[in-house]
DNA sequence: CTAACATATGAATAGTTGTTCATATGTTCA
DNA sequence: TGAACATATGAACAACTATTCATATGTTAG
């Protein structure tokens, strides 16, 4: 229960926090780094441009499961895709990606 | 399929990717952030310590469930705790949450 | 010691997500 | 036009995750 107390640290936390529906557009935004195989993607793609078939063996997954995934990265605005003939070259959207990977590998290297 | 000119670019591309294993750590890492309800969590954190009572308040969630999650951050360093008579107060654990939390912002604002 | 409170944990469940197979769509070249 | 290739997509399934209820553990005050 809830003390008296409390109730205005509650209050003002509250206040000072960003609002419900951004809160949740962030949860879903990093939920997207949150699996492996979109991690090595992402990985592979800070290197250079990419098509589909050398993201498929590069990462050693299903073209369809690559596809897939690229999708939800497309979603996101994390990717960029140009067409080529039959090919499909994607790359990287922005730099933030970058900065938040180094933030996490930091984390994780303590 | 893979085409043969391609060959030197996947082999290249993985040579200078970090080891699968660092990247499934980070993909597991991100995981956390990857949960509105954690998010929340951490985002009441980022303006005081808070005990569990009051971010269950604060968020709208079971005692259980804040404690359940409370656990997944601790397990990945991301909040400490201290224990004062009945009540545990926790806080961040770190700096890189802030500066991760800030980049996911500027991407989903842009 | 016991009652009352704060937090943690286990089990059960509903909902979500990643992968695969099969197939559709789009593109080039003969 | 049609065959061959590259990519995208839909359906199905297995694995995982978040939440809740019930209850255990830990702490204080009387």
């Amino acid at each position: 229960m809830l003390h008296d107390q409390h109730k205005d640290i509650v209050e003002e936390t509250r206040s000072q926090m960003p609002d419900a529906d951004t809160l949740f557009e962030l949860a879903d935004f990093f939920k997207v780094f949150g699996d492996s195989t979109r991690i090595r993607i992402m990985c592979a793609l800070f290197e250079r441009e990419l098509n589909v078939c050398c993201i498929a063996d590069i990462v050693g997954m299903e073209q369809s499961t690559v596809s897939h995934q690229l999708r939800v990265l497309r979603q996101e605005n994390l990717v960029k895709v140009r067409r080529d003939g039959k090919q499909s070259w994607y790359s990287l959207e922005d730099d933030h990606i970058r900065k938040i990977f180094e933030m996490g590998l930091e984390h994780i290297l303590e």
